[in-house]
RNA sequence: GGGCAAGUAACUCAGCGGCUAGAGUACUGCGUUUACAUCGCAGGAGUCACAGGUUCGAAUCCUGUCUUGCCCACCA
C-alpha cells in the first residue's frame, strides 16, 4: 500500500524481489506469454560471454541495450525472445586455467590432455555461468530456459555439420604456410587474433660478401630488424627496376656464419625506399618472404623452433638459443668478421598474442583453411543490398575494408580445449586425410588401417559463427529455428565486427541461405575518463556491479543509456549514474504523491480515455505525454537510445512533474486525478525499457486495473 | 602508411545554417508551500581548438592546420 512507500527510493530491496518474480511468472520465455494470435517473434541472440568473463562495463552497457529492446517489443506484443549463453573462447579459456594450475606448479603438459580438459570443465561449471547470474543483476529479461553454450552437445554437432558442409564444398584444406605463432600458447593464430604494440628496436645493416666482386662492390647490405632469421636465409631481394643493384641480380651472395651460397632474386613487391633496398629473405619465417618464396622456388629451412628457440638447422653454434639470445650472439659475430655496417634505432609495431601477449613468431607449419572468397562475397553481398544494416552506417566501411582484402581463414588451432578438426588421418599414408562427422569404422583412403583424428580444434570464432543458428537448434529444423531465425537485432562492439559479425554473416548466408539478423548495432566503446581504456592494473576500470550496489540497477542503466548517443567512444563519468538515481528517486516520489491522490477516491483509468472538460494544463500535458511516445518510438526504431532517455527525462521531470502535478495539487477535482493517474501509468509504460525495476515496482502498487506486470502491459500508441 | 572519430562552461556531454549557445555534475545565494533536500527557485561560469572561405547570417557548411583517442596494414 502506498503508505508503505519509502519517501526515497530504495533499489536495494526492490530488485532482486521484484527479478525474482519476473523469472517466476515465465514471461521471459516467449512460449509463456499471452499474445494476440498474429504476434510475430523478435529474437536477440545475445553476445555470448566467454566463461572465461567478468561482467566490464562493455558487456553491461550491451546487455542494457539489448533488453531495453526486448521490453519494449514485448510491451509492443511481439513474441520476444532473448537468447542467452556462454562462449567455451577456447584459448582464453586454457590459458586462465593453466595460469591457475600453474599456481600450483603444474603445467598442462605435466598433467596431460585428459587431466587438462577436466580441470577446465570443473572452471566451465563453477565460474561459466557467474556472468550470466550478473546479467540478471542487471535486469537482463533473457529466456534462461534457453541458455546455451558453444559446446553443448547439440552445439557440436552443429560444428561438425557446419564444418562438413564446407569440407565438401572443397573450401577447407591444408596447407604449410606461414603462420602467426604463439610460443608460449603453442598455437596458431589468426591475423585478427594479434595486438600490434610499439616497440623501440634497431634496424641492423649487415653485409652479405658478393661471390663474385663486381667492379670495386664487394658486397651487398640489407637492413633487417630480426638478424637471428638470417640463419635461415634462402635469397637475397631487390627491386628489379632499382638501379643500384641492376647488375646484382643473377648474382650470389656467401651468407655469413653459415657459408651457404644463395642468390640475388629481382621482385617487385619490394620497397626501395626501406633501408638499404636489399631484402635478406627469410621464407620460413616470414610471411612476405614466404611470399616471394613461393614465386621464386625458394627453400625453407626453418631456423626457429614452436617453442620459439633456435633449431639444429641454426648450426650447432647457435642451436637451442632462444630468439633474444640468438640475436645478440650473431651480432656480436657479425662484429668480429666486420660485417655490421651500422646500426640505427628504429620503432615498428610488433605483433603479440592478444590472449598472453607474447610476442608472435611467424613460423611455416601445417595447418588447416578455410577458403574465403566465395564467402567473404556472400557477407559483403549481405550488407550492401540492405538486408543487414549496421547502426551507425560507418562501421559498414570497418567491415567491408577487411572482406575485401581477406586471406584464407587458418581455422586450426594446437590448443586442446574446443572442438576438434571431424579430420581422420590416414595410418598408411600419413599424408592423406579425410573428414567425418563420426569415428569411421574404417579408413576412407586405405579401407585398411585404423584412422586416427587429428589433435588440432577449430579456432573458437568458428563455432561462434554458428551462434545465432545454432543456440536455435540447426542443424536439425527445430520448431525454434523455424519461428525465432532469423533473428532481428544484433548488438555487440565494435571490435568483433570483423572477427564475428562478419564470420556469422557469410556462415549464415552459405549454411541456410538467410542472413542471420537485419540490423547490426555497434554500440560505444567506454573509456575511462581520461580517455585511456579502462584497465584494472591502473586503476580505471569500473565494475557496473559496484555502480548497481551504490546506485541501483535502474539508476546504472539509465546513466549509460543516457550517454549512448551515436558517438564511437564514450568516457565514462560517474555524474550520469547519480543523474540515473536522482531520476528513479524523482519517478518514485511523483509516483508517490499520484497514489495518495488516486487511493482517496478509488479512481479508475480508462484504456481509452475520453476526457470531458480539460483545462489548459490538461490538455497540454496529454498532448505532450502523445508527442513523447510518438518521438521515443521513433528514437527506439533507429536504435537512439541515448536520445530517447533525455526525451523522457525532460517529459517526466519537467512537463509532468515541474507543470503537471504542480497545476494538479491547485486544480483538485476527480478528472484531474484521473489525468494524473493516466499519465503516470503511460509514463511507466515509457519508462519501463530503461528503469524496468523501479517502474515495475511502482505498478504493483497501483490499485486499479486487473494486472499482473508491468513488463507485459500494452505498450501506449 | 591508410582509415574512423572527437576537440563547446571546472568535469561528462547535447546542439550540427537563424531564438540572449543548453543539460547533468560541481559552485554561489535564497527557500520546512499537502511527492521528492536524491527537492524547488534564482545565479555565476563559454574568443563553441586554430586560421581562412561560402552566406544577409556559421558552434553548425567548405578548405587547411594543430591536438587527442581508436582501428587497419607483410615496410623487412
Amino acid at each position: 500500500m502506498s503508505k508503505e512507500l519509502s519517501k526515497t527510493y530504495n533499489p536495494e530491496e526492490n530488485e532482486k524481489k521484484i527479478y525474482r518474480k519476473w523469472e517466476k511468472s515465465g514471461f521471459f520465455n516467449p512460449n509463456k506469454l499471452k499474445l494476440k494470435k498474429n504476434s510475430k517473434p523478435y529474437t536477440i541472440t545475445i553476445p555470448p560471454p566467454n566463461v572465461t568473463g567478468e561482467l566490464h562495463m562493455g558487456h553491461a552497457m550491451n546487455a542494457f541495450i539489448q533488453d531495453a529492446l526486448i521490453r519494449w517489443k514485448r510491451m509492443q506484443g511481439y513474441k520476444t525472445l532473448w537468447l542467452p549463453g556462454t562462449d567455451h573462447a577456447g584459448i582464453a579459456t586454457q590459458n586462465v586455467v593453466e595460469k591457475n594450475l600453474k599456481k600450483q606448479g603444474l603445467t598442462r603438459h605435466k598433467l596431460g590432455k585428459k587431466k587438462l580438459l577436466k580441470e577446465i570443465w570443473v572452471w566451465k561449471d563453477k565460474y561459466g555461468n557467474l556472468i550470466l547470474e550478473q546479467l540478471k543483476r542487471l535486469g537482463c529479461s533473457c529466456d534462461w530456459s534457453r541458455t546455451a553454450f558453444t559446446m553443448d552437445p547439440d552445439y557440436q554437432k552443429a560444428v561438425k555439420a557446419a564444418f562438413l558442409h564446407f569440407y565438401n564444398k572443397g573450401w577447407i584444406y591444408q596447407g604449410k604456410r606461414v603462420v602467426n605463432w604463439c610460443p608460449r600458447c603453442q598455437t596458431s593464430l589468426s591475423d585478427l587474433e594479434l595486438e600490434h604494440k610499439e616497440e623501440k628496436s634497431h634496424l641492423w645493416y649487415i653485409k652479405y660478401p658478393l661471390v663474385k666482386p663486381i667492379g670495386t662492390k664487394k658486397h651487398i647490405t640489407v637492413a633487417t630488424t630480426r638478424p637471428e632469421t638470417m640463419l635461415g636465409d634462402t635469397a637475397v631481394a631487390v627491386h628489379p627496376n632499382d638501379k643500384r643493384y641492376k647488375k646484382f641480380i643473377g648474382q650470389k651472395v656467401i651468407l655469413p656464419l653459415t657459408n651457404r651460397e644463395i642468390p640475388i632474386i629481382a621482385d617487385s613487391i619490394l620497397d626501395p625506399e626501406f633501408g638499404t633496398g636489399a631484402l635478406k629473405v627469410t621464407p620460413a619465417h616470414s610471411m612476405i618472404d614466404a611470399e616471394i618464396a613461393e614465386k621464386h622456388n625458394l627453400p625453407a629451412i626453418q631456423v626457429i623452433s614452436d617453442k620459439g628457440r633456435m633449431t639444429k638447422k641454426a648450426g650447432h653454434k647457435f642451436a637451442s638459443l632462444t630468439v633474444l639470445d640468438a640475436r645478440e650472439k650473431v651480432i656480436k659475430e657479425l662484429k668480429k668478421k666486420k660485417l655490421l655496417e651500422k646500426t640505427k634505432d628504429y620503432t615498428h609495431q610488433i605483433p603479440r598474442c592478444y590472449r598472453c601477449d607474447s610476442a608472435i613468431e611467424p613460423l611455416i607449419s601445417p595447418q588447416w583453411f578455410l577458403k574465403m572468397d566465395n564467402l567473404a562475397n556472400q557477407a559483403i553481398k549481405a550488407v550492401k543490398s540492405n538486408k543487414i544494416k549496421f547502426h551507425p552506417k560507418r562501421w559498414e566501411k570497418v567491415y567491408f575494408d577487411w572482406l575485401k582484402n581477406i586471406k584464407d581463414w587458418c581455422i586450426s588451432r594446437q590448443i586442446w580445449w574446443g572442438h576438434q578438426l571431424p579430420i581422420w588421418q590416414c595410418q598408411n599414408k600419413k599424408t592423406e586425410y579425410f573428414a567425418s562427422d563420426k569415428t569411421p569404422k574404417e579408413c576412407s583412403v586405405c579401407n585398411k588401417c585404423k584412422p586416427e583424428q587429428i589433435e588440432d580444434v577449430l579456432d573458437t570464432w568458428f563455432s561462434s559463427a554458428l551462434w545465432p543458428f545454432a543456440t536455435l537448434g540447426w542443424p536439425k529444423q527445430t520448431k525454434d529455428l523455424k519461428e525465432f531465425y532469423p533473428t532481428n537485432t544484433l548488438s555487440t562492439a565494435r571490435d568483433i565486427i570483423n572477427l564475428w559479425v562478419a564470420r556469422m554473416i557469410f556462415s549464415s548466408t552459405e549454411l541456410i541461405e538467410k542472413t542471420p539478423f537485419q540490423d547490426v548495432i555497434i554500440h560505444a566503446t567506454i573509456f575511462a575518463k581520461n580517455g585511456q581504456k579502462m584497465s584494472k592494473s591502473l586503476g580505471t576500470g569500473v565494475d557496473p556491479l559496484d555502480l548497481i550496489e551504490q546506485y541501483g540497477s535502474d539508476a546504472t542503466r539509465f546513466g549509460m543509456l543516457y550517454q549512448a548517443l551515436i558517438n564511437q567512444d564514450i568516457l565514462f563519468s560517474e555524474e550520469n549514474i547519480l543523474m540515473g538515481k536522482k531520476f528513479a528517486n524523482k519517478v518514485w516520489n511523483a509516483s508517490r504523491f499520484a497514489l495518495m491522490q488516486i487511493n482517496k477516491e478509488k479512481i479508475k483509468i480508462p484504456d481509452n480515455p475520453n476526457w470531458k472538460k480539460t483545462t489548459k494544463a490538461d490538455k497540454k500535458i496529454l498532448k505532450q505525454l502523445n508527442i513523447t511516445t510518438k518521438k521515443l518510438d521513433s528514437y527506439l526504431e533507429t536504435f537512439q537510445f541515448g536520445k530517447a532517455t533525455h526525451l523522457l527525462y525532460d517529459f517526466f521531470w519537467h512537463d509532468f512533474c515541474d507543470k503537471y502535478i504542480e497545476s494538479a495539487k491547485k486544480q483538485d477535482n476527480a478528472q484531474t486525478k484521473q489525468i494524473l493517474a493516466y499519465v503516470l501509468l503511460n509514463s511507466l509504460k515509457l519508462l519501463h525499457p530503461f528503469m524496468p525495476f523501479v517502474t515495475e515496482s511502482i505498478y504493483q502498487q497501483l490499485p486499479f486495473k486487473e494486472k499482473e506486470f508491468l513488463m507485459i502491459e500494452n505498450w501506449p500508441k
